[in-house]
DNA sequence: ATGGGTCAAGGTTACC
DNA sequence: GGTAACCTTGACCCAT
């Protein structure tokens, strides 16, 4: 069905206008049909065209790379201009930005028109300035306004195959650059940087990276049969031809349209329409002031003492991280300050349900529950999962730092999907498969910062609330000894900092290191993880987040899981007894045979991965090593101070 | 997204339009306008808007009937222009599907506006034509083209009350139509055929039933407060009115859009993608061809040998049922054809794991176990669950036969269903009382056709390979004593065909009959049975499957299950020991009380509903009769030829 | 061992 | 075409 568009459209590139043209004159009239023209096939090619076709091959399983490769697509650059957006950008509409916008293509498609450099009339002369422009770019004399530039620079990401969790912005590809000659504004990342920043999936190495003058990146790829002999130079091929693991780039609605009012769903309740409207009118004109708003105090000043609502946070939290959403207290107070009585109230008196409610942490909305890891509205669930089953690709045209909340969220997609990975949504939590239903491999339930438990907790004074202040949790799978079947696997969480003082990780709390030491760590942590520097801090906060290395936590969960604190935390602990064993000591039995096991599958499992831990396997001075129960017939062990 | 196409397609309404032009003429806009207002509006009664409101009032338990009913929701219905579709329906695309009833659609507006030549303006033309047709339709005339409706409609069901395990067809219900007139395609049945074939809860008569365009078959019933006087002809409250007695249909998700695509984002195992997607292409065109691969040769051609998955079979089956299954063998190549190694296979050879495989009998998915009475994964059990729990309503937008597998099982509800009660679940397993626990009562146990039963069986030759071929196996439940609690049930299966000749049941393969009457068996037949006329056939295929109707079975168990062949199909056997009786017979002992009590309660109990049998339990002439252990304490007869 | 319950995955679709 | 309110689904849990 979409095909008859698309068909209709390829009529108006037949009459496209021959770059050859001798008699282009000054028939105005038919240059402006041609830019304009020019301009839609521009943005057919930048925004939907590739991925219409990317998703309808995809759906009957043609290999890519076949079909003809049209070389029309060429990557397109604007940003030349900078004054005429640079003042007042912060309090723009998105209308006028939707111009703004327009106007670069137009701009761009401009520059097209005139590369030959024939000259006809003022326009022709605007134009080969703009020409020229641009040829000095593509050279690379990079003085140019580099400052005001960066200033204005939309920022993009991008990931592929397995997807990271986290962001490219674009200074790190263009830092890296220069050992692959690239025109312009086709930013080349280094291949070290390439292979450090972004998990590749084998085979599908990018060529390149693109941005457009939206500040679209995206990524170009060589067809998989392409010989790459002929050419030395890639062939950028966007979207049409980007590989299965790549981003697809946002089409339409974004940020053409400046939606105010509230999308989707349908709300009968007109009260709470009214609240969102009169909310709104607070915040209307957008970006410097809610930034502001980021900065100014803190809005948990008046955390509830209510056992009630800290019964609410621990249910899921569980006192392992910090939550930073609204309070029912605090829900509940803005709820009255905006309207009083409204509609059909059937309720029966409703103290209870104040511990019902909770709140988005992207937006601040009514949030339904834990969706991909943290408590979030529907809105935002329905976000991220589209986000990343179409592996949509978003830019900022601020400075990505937009704020949002239930008013603005659908402002920036780029600084929304921002917010949801730093708040922790956990890409991997999205299917592939799309089977609904059931629940997430444990691998992926291992990531989520929150995690629903049973409400048959016993009152266990766990993490006093010091320990939320600024640490992350840290979840440990149990190991687990081959024995089949393994009718069910245990998980113990773990709450790390490091101690820069000694240069070792700590059990929060405890005075039990754990041997690793930073650089293996840092290494392990998936590339989301806020890691700061190692010497510019007192505690550092840890997330883990790299979901498929199990291999890594198993360790972890080897040297700490017969840590008391641990045993406390866990459910059902398999920790039954524990032996403490002298660093000269003298093993019999079963712990003489499980310790040379350990160390031998640590040698050789790990050891090119976490070689640099080997040492840990043999009892560093000052450490104290332990043995304890793992199963009827295994002991384990682990070491701490 | 669709609205697009869709919208785009009313443009076909202008050139429509334009050959019906009479005076209606230059404002072109404003009629086409309120065209596709009108078409949308339709679009929303016919399939949307009346489930989300029921679905609302549903969930908060609000008393149905007093609210106002909205007089805008009758029944619609085009499928006026049969030509276009009938033609290879089986073969047709869905998209072309989608068009064929984006088509109807657009007819049916068409000749909504169309029908009376009355000028009045146009949009007061629309509106009096939509009144005049609506009331034709309530006035009744259904001669429209009955035929190639039928072709065309999907299928669809009902039950009421305390459900039965079977289907009403449409066909059924048209057929026995003519008592009420009903107009166009809103199809009453007769009260005969609602009173058989439909079992109903007091008091909750339907007063009709009605299919839109869609093919929604959906039960009319009157509030429960109307007191049905003043007006004779029934008041059509669909949906919002439905008493909580009745069916509930599928809101939302289903099935709107026709999905043949596996909406799979992109899968890491390509291989396996592969299979599903051929396997997807090969039933793209569903219907017929999935019938075709239902008829076909039976895939257990290469029924292994083995002794190991004899065993896994008969572990569950006990040989008293054709299990249906994937072997695990047969399971074991598809996933080599799949996928051969993925990611960390940290398993260590497994050739006894086979065993432990089991796969769902309704969609092959990996099964958990024996679920509602039959091996089913946790998506049908769940499935199951709810559809009976809910008491819902499923439609089939195809042809009643669409192919459930482990992707396509959620593409049609009523498929799904339909294959759950024809694999044997039990309806009554489901509690209404909602009580966990493993063990349901006696009366519901009975009903099962798989018992776990521990791994103690002596392996015997089981149900001769003839007997599967063409006959449609009719469960038989052995009587049960009242003996307080019922530990354990035998099944004993039994393969009945017509034998027109002598009008009489015959057990398949041998000499011995049931004196039972043609029209008494259909009686109790269930709904779906495949039940052919009498007279133009030579062997009759029966299924049982009117679950309820356990005096029935007790009486054909009572009356069949001494049969040699029975006990060679049955792996335990309730037969032990059987003894001729003579016609003139001295019973003593036991077996002159069990003869008794066994003309004692066959007459007490079943006198009234199987009178014409009762001449049975006193022995006819050229018949024998057989007595056989029971139990411990007690004897049963039997009496065949 | 097999019921029922849970709740985060999924999809659908009116609305903008 | 994106959004989000609403619904279905199913892996996992508990209960009996
Ligand atoms: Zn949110
Ligand atoms: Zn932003
Ligand atoms: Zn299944
Ligand atoms: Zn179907």
């Amino acid at each position: 069905m979409n095909f008859d568009s698309e068909f209709a459209k390829s009529e108006e590139l037949q009459d496209k206008y021959s770059e050859h043209g001798d008699g282009m004159d000054d028939n105005y009239d038919s240059l402006y049909q041609k830019l304009k023209l020019k301009r839609k096939r521009l943005q057919n090619i930048l925004e939907g065209e590739s991925e219409r076709s990317f998703s309808t091959k995809f759906g009957s399983e043609s290999e890519y790379g076949s079909e003809s490769v049209s070389s029309e697509q060429e990557g397109k650059n604007g940003e030349s201009g900078s004054e005429s957006t640079d003042s007042g950008y912060g309090s723009v509409t998105m209308a006028s930005r939707k111009h703004i916008k327009i106007q670069n293509h137009v701009d761009e498609a401009l520059s097209d028109f005139t590369e030959d450099g024939t000259e006809f009339g003022q326009q022709g002369q605007i134009l080969k300035m703009i020409q020229e422009l641009e040829r000095v770019k593509q050279v690379g004399n990079k003085k140019d306004d580099k400052l005001t530039q960066q200033h204005q620079m939309p920022l993009g990401f991008a990931y592929f195959g397995i997807p990271p969790q986290g962001f490219i912005y674009p200074q790190q590809l263009v830092d890296g650059g220069g050992d692959e000659g690239v025109p312009g504004n086709i930013q080349f990342p280094s291949q070290a940087a390439r292979m450090n920043l972004i998990p590749l999936i084998a085979g599908s190495l990018p060529s390149g990276f693109m941005t457009n003058s939206s500040g679209v990146m995206t990524a170009m790829f060589s067809p998989p049969n392409a010989t790459t002999s002929s050419n030395t130079s890639p062939q950028p091929l966007i979207f049409t031809q980007v590989p299965k693991g790549c981003l697809v780039p946002s089409m339409g609605n974004f940020p053409m349209t400046s939606k105010l009012m509230n999308p989707g769903g349908d709300c009968e309740k007109s009260p709470k329409k009214n609240h969102l409207m009169s909310d709104l009118l607070q915040q209307s004109h957008v970006t410097t002031q809610s930034y502001q708003h980021q900065t100014g105090d803190s809005e948990k000043t008046k955390l509830s003492s209510k056992a009630n609502e800290q019964e609410f946070i621990t249910h899921y939290t569980k006192g392992q991280f910090e939550y930073n959403g609204l309070l029912p207290s605090e829900l509940k107070e803005m709820k009255e300050s905006s309207s009083g009585n409204n509609g059909p109230s059937l309720v029966n008196g409703g103290p209870e349900d104040v511990k019902e409610q909770m709140v988005c942490a992207i937006c601040k909305d009514r949030a339904t529950g834990l969706h991909y890891g943290i408590i979030t509205c529907e809105g935002c669930k329905g976000f991220f999962k589209r986000t990343v089953q179409n592996k949509r690709i978003y830019t900022c045209v601020s400075k990505g730092d937009c704020e949002i909340n239930k008013m603005q969220r659908n402002r920036c997609q780029f600084c929304r999907f921002k917010k949801c990975l730093e708040m922790g949504m956990v890409l991997a939590a999205v299917r592939e498969d799309r089977m609904p239903g059931g629940r997430n491999s444990g691998a992926v339930y291992n990531l989520y910062k929150v995690k629903y438990k049973k409400h048959k907790r016993k009152d266990q004074s766990i993490a006093p609330r010091v320990y939320k202040e600024k640490v992350t949790h840290f979840q440990v799978y149990e190991d687990q000894i081959k024995i089949e079947p393994v009718k069910q696997k245990k998980m113990i969480p773990l709450n790390l900092t490091y101690n820069p003082d000694q240069s070792v990780f700590q059990i929060q709390g405890q005075e039990t290191y754990l041997p690793l030491s930073w650089s293996h760590v840092k290494n392990k942590m998936g590339p989301h993880s806020v890691f700061p520097q190692q010497n510019n801090l007192s505690h550092a906060t840890l997330s883990y987040n790299n979901y498929d290395d199990t291999a890594y936590v198993r360790e972890c969960a080897n040297k700490a899981q017969n840590i008391e604190a641990l045993a406390s935390l866990s459910t059902q602990s398999c920790i039954q007894q524990s032996t403490e064993i002298p660093r000269e000591m003298a093993l019999t039995g079963k712990d003489k045979a499980s310790y040379y096991q350990y160390l031998n599958s640590s040698s050789s499992q790990n050891d090119q991965e976490y070689g640099q831990n080997r040492s840990t396997s043999q009892i560093q001075p000052g450490y104290k090593c332990q043995s304890y129960t793992h199963t009827k017939s295994q002991n384990r062990f682990a070491v701490f101070k």
